[in-house]
This record gives C-alpha cells, structure tokens and sequence, in this order.
RNA sequence: GCGCCAGUAGCUCAGCAGGAUAGAGCAACUGCCUUCUAAGCAGUAGGUCGGGGGUUCGAAUCCCUCCUGGCGUGCCA
C-alpha cells in the first residue's frame, strides 16, 4: 500500500506545479502541531527565497490548487505553512485497506533477500550472563523485523565453541582427572559416552583454568598445545570437545528457550574453520594478505581516513588464527551456503572497529559481492540500577537465568496481588508478562545507547512500559471475547477526535517498520505502539463500545479496536513478546 | 595524541534529512470507578536543550570551538 505521506506529498506536489511552482517543495511530513493539523507542508517557506515573495502568498496559491476531496480541512497560516487535516472517508478507506490486506499492506522492502542476522555471541562452558541479553534480545526483533518485512532470514548463534578457551578446559581436566582414556595416548576403544563432567562442573572448570593460565606458565604452555592439537584433529580432545558442546548446548536452547530466541542456525567458530586454509591461501595469492611484523595481516587503511584504521591480523606471529580469521572464513560459508544480500551482527559496540576492519576486508577480498550489505549493531551495555556495571551482591557477574528468575519473581507477586488470573493461569501470565517487561525495558532504548536496568521500573504497570503494552490488549480482548464474532466487521468513518487519533496512528504502522529497519532501531516500534496504546486507551476512556446502542455505530468500534489489536500484536511478535489472555 | 559516542525537566529517556508553544514516563500535587479490567484517563507544576561563537527569515537539530563523561586505537573476543 501507498504510504498516506507519499499520497499527500504527491497531491501537494502538484498543487505546487499548478500554481507554477518547483514541485520539489511540496513535501508534506507529520504536524508537528497536532492542535493546529495533522500534517503540515513547510515547502512555501523555504520556496519564498528562490521566487522573492511572501511565504504567505505562495502557501494561499498552492492551498487554491489543492484538490481539497480528501481534506477536512486545508489552510495557510502565517508565515507561510500549509496544515492539513484529513478527511474521515479517506480515513475510512485507507484503514479498511489496511484491514483486509496481508500484514496490514505493509510494503516488503525485503522480498525476494535473504537476511543473516548474527547474535547472541555465547560461549560454550560459559553461563548465559546478562552481557548476553542484549545481543540476544535486540539481535531475535531485529530478524524477526526483517522477516515481517519479507526477508528470508537466518539467525545464527555464531558460538565461541573454539580455541583457547576448549584448549584450557582439556588442559585443567588432564591435571583433575589424568586416567581419563580422552589423555591416553595408545586408547584404541571407543570412547564414553558420558560427558566427564556436569553442567556445573564444567561452569566451573573453564574460569578456574582461565584465572590459572595467568600465574602459572606451565600450565597456560599446556592450553595452547591442547588448542593446537585439537584444531588438529586429537581424538581424545575433540571427544571432549563434542562432551563440552552437548552439555553446553541443551543448557544454552533452554535459556533462550526461557526469553524466546529461537536460532535457525547453531553454528559456531568451529564450524569456519575448515573454510580458513584455502581462505587465506587465495587471499595470499591475491596479494591481499601481507606479512607484517611477523603477523600475516590484510591492510583495510583507506585514503580519507579521519583515523588510523589497523590492518586485519590474519595469522598471529605465533601462527594461530585470531577472531577478525574466523569472522571471515563464516562469511566464505554464508556466501557459500546462503549467499545473503545482508548480513547484520549485533554485539557490544566496542566492537566497532573490528567490524569496520572486517567489512572492508571482506569487500577488498572479493569474500562478499560488493553489493552486500553489511552491518554492525554495536548495541550499548545494560547497567546496574545506579548506572555502574552490573554486578551480583558479591562482585560477581549476574546470570541471565538469575536475571530472569528475578524479574518473574517479582511479577508473579503482582498477578496474584491481582487476582485476575485463575491460579493455574499464574505461572503463563506471569512469564508472558515478565518477558515484556525485561523486552520492552531493553527494546524501548536506542540499541547504541547504555541503560540502566531497573526492574521495579521495566515491571512497573504503570508508564511507558511492557505491561502497559499487554494491558492495553488484554482490554481489548476482553471487550472482543464479550462481543463475539468481530473479524469480518468493516472500518468505519471516525465519529469523534479520539477515534481520528487512533485511525491516524494505526496508518503510521508501515513507515514505523521501514524507518525501524533502516537504522536497526527497534526502539521505534516501540515508541510507535506506545503512542498506539495511548490512543486505544483515551478511546477506550471516551466511547463506550459494548453499550452503544446503535448496531452501526457499535459495529465499527469494534472493527477499529480490532485492527489496533492485530496491529499491537503484530508488533510486540516483532519485539519478541506476547500477550496474555487476562492480567 | 587521534577517532567514535554521549551531555535535553529532580530521575530515566524521546525528538536531531532546520520550522510554529522542546515532548513522554517516573517521582510530586489534583480530579475521574453502582457503567466494556483504574495495570486506565484527564490535569497542575517542573527545562539558559553542557558553555561560547557562526550559517539562516528561523537552530535542541547544520558548521566551528571549548568543557565533561564513556569507549576504541595491530597480534583477546
């Protein structure tokens, strides 16, 4: 469907050429006055210069042009702005187009493109912390954005399953557990199928060898050796490798399980290697890739430069790959395998630079086309509640599990203080509830930007939150289920200024999505369905729907809280959330 | 040193392809439930948009400069 800006903006456009003025200056954009109009074109200002008159004179000619059918109102003001008010009818029209097409007529930027979308970033024989909430949450509505908008999207894990950090967990287990047969040279058996260690074991066994590496050399010699001779195929350590990644890994599905990210893809670092060899022989070839104090780097300095820009290290003077290696031997596989026309990582943003390195190099190198997109969501950190680092009573790093648990705790006591909800409904609202609390807390901040995590506030049912979002649905759904069947009831024209409000920020949905995906800004759709619930509550608060007596009139009320309800929970599906029945 | 980001109400933040009176939420105060869920709605009060220059008819928004804070700046990820 035709964005109501651009339909405006094309009318104002001509009134502009009829009354003999540059097209070009009859932009229209959303009032910024919503006392005086709904939208106003400021074009007769800016157009008093170039043909020395009055803005007020152009603004009266081009008003006199306007073809004024799809207008309550039109009218020029002093200096010089044009304001606008749109009819009901057209209103009317455009709401019921947006009702009965696919996902409301929102237009599919992305068909026909695929989307890799890499987040979460998590470690195997790590806990889930709560720098991985960001990534995570940000990361699933940012690809689930890109899905509503048409993409084919791939959402990939991409997991530091590889490297030092598996080469110190072997090394610590060979000095707890020696006669394990994974360290017996002449085994020739199979091996155990039983992991030899526990989930919590293993948690525990990585920043044991991770702190040991540092004061003890012998044993951090020990690590590098077992890293090298994994990633050369020893079989007893890449037994226990496969024994790290299963334990791992089912622990990893169920915490993401618990915030609803879902990965299409569970590849890893692990998974580029075997793409690495041929990869740096042909940038070798290429005469990419240089030796340069005894590293073999790729130099990504362009003219123009405002800053020095490192060149990417390929092969470390100890001959051991490093990160910006891995990162681009995953893009020779997607290429390979998906071959995306974008590719968006979310991590922490002081990861900047190495991305700008990699990106570049990946386009020198010819490893993407040149018209791939790539992308780096560099999000801000989640701080404490006084703006410091988030730390546990005892210094330590929060969990996200515990983080999780905390948030659902303390909702939980809400929803029975409530008593709304049966009591075998608690644990689902609760969850629901919860998790569009920690969401919304996230999502309604610039990704960029740091926060301060405060979960009285995130959870508060009261403020631009998450719960407010459900409790503006579960109205409506309340009111819905009372009413019956409604899907088939058309829109009708507003009948009074809350209504208008509400027909006029439902239209705002598809420009909402598509500036959302162009500066990967989910904090937009969050604004937008907050202003949204705004105008369904004052509605809610002015009309009464159930009890209007005229069928007509009652019938065209529930068909208007219909599309905002679909509209609301189209949305929050994008943020990662849903709503309950009841709250 | 160089580069990037931030500085807007007591607090947390929007707004920033220039436009009319700078917006929300929280906290404070005041109204509105025998009526569809008051987890709501309406209102009052609160701001030299970090400072200073400049461009413009018009600047929170663009340019310059300074101050403050955070981060980055070749072999960690």
């Amino acid at each position: 469907m035709k964005r109501i800006l651009d339909i405006i903006t094309a009318n104002m456009q001509q009134a502009f050429a009829d009354a003999g003025y540059d097209a070009a200056f009859g932009t229209v954009t959303v009032s910024n006055r919503p006392d005086l109009c709904e939208y106003q074109c400021n074009g007769a200002l800016a157009a008093a210069k170039q043909y020395k008159c009055a803005p007020i004179q152009i603004a009266s000619a081009v008003v006199a042009k306007l073809d004024a059918n799809d207008y309550d109102m039109v009218e020029a003001v002093m200096p010089g702005f044009i304001n606008l008010k749109l009819s009901g009818s057209f209103l009317q029209r455009y709401l019921e187009e947006m009702r009965l097409a696919e996902d409301f007529g929102v237009e599919k930027t992305g068909a026909g493109k695929t989307a890799v979308v890499d987040y979460g970033g998590a470690n195997v024989a790590k806990p889930l912390h709560i720098g991985h909430l960001r990534p995570a949450i940000i990361g699933e509505a940012l690809k689930r954005l890109h899905k509503f908008m048409g993409y084919n999207t791939i959402g990939d894990v991409h997991l530091g399953d590889w490297g030092l950090q598996i080469g110190l967990i072997v090394a610590e287990l060979q000095v707890r557990k020696p006669d394990l047969p994974y360290f017996d040279p002449d085994f020739t058996g199979e091996y155990p199928k039983e992991a030899p260690f526990t989930l919590s074991e293993l948690e525990e066994i990585y920043p044991t060898a991770s702190a040991k590496k540092k004061e003890d050399a012998e044993f951090a010699e020990k690590a590098h050796v077992a890293t090298f001779e994994l990633q050369q195929g020893h079989p007893g350590y890449r037994a226990i490798w496969q024994h790290i990644m299963r334990v791992s890994l089912e622990d990893l599905h169920r915490i993401y399980d618990l915030l609803d990210v879902h990965f299409e893809k569970w590849l890893g670092e692990s998974d580029a290697d075997p793409y690495i060899p041929a990869m740096i022989q042909r940038l070798k070839d290429e005469g990419h890739a240089v030796m340069s104090e005894g590293a073999l780097v790729f130099p990504v300095a362009e003219e123009g430069d405002k800053k020095e820009v490192p060149p990417c290290i390929l092969v470390k003077s100890d001959g051991a790959a490093i990160y910006a290696t891995t990162d681009l031997a995953t893009m020779v596989q997607r290429m390979q395998d998906w071959a995306p026309d974008k590719m968006l990582y979310v991590t922490d943003k002081r990861q900047n630079l190495h991305f700008e390195q990699v990106f570049r190099a990946a386009k020198k190198g010819g490893i993407v086309r040149p018209e791939t997109e790539l992308g780096h969501v560099g999000h801000g950190t989640m701080n404490g509640k006084d703006g410091k680092p988030f730390k546990t009573r005892d210094g330590g790093v929060l969990r996200l599990e515990q983080l999780i648990s905390d948030m659902t705790d303390f909702v939980r006591g809400k929803v029975v203080e409530n008593k709304i909800v049966s009591d075998d409904e608690v644990d689902e609202t609760t969850a629901k509830i919860a998790l569009a609390a920690l969401k919304y807390g996230d999502l309604s901040n610039q990704p960029t930007k740091d926060y301060n995590f405060d979960l009285e506030r995130f959870a508060a049912f009261e403020g631009n939150t998450g719960p407010y979002i459900l409790y503006t649905i579960v109205r409506i759904k309340s009111i819905l289920a009372k009413f019956g069947a409604w899907e088939h009831l058309s829109i009708q024209a507003p009948t009074n200024a809350s209504a208008k409000d509400l027909m006029l920020s439902i239209t705002k949905l598809g420009p909402t999505l598509e500036a959302a995906l162009n500066t990967s800004s989910p904090n937009q759709i969050c604004a937008y369905i907050y202003d949204l619930a705004g105008c369904v509550n004052k509605f809610y608060h002015e009309t009464r729907i159930l009890g209007e007596e005229d069928g007509n009139l009652k019938n065209g009320y529930i068909a208007l809280i219909g599309l905002a309800k679909r509209i609301l929970e189209a949305c929050i599906h994008i943020l990662g959330f849903s709503a309950p029945e009841k709250m």
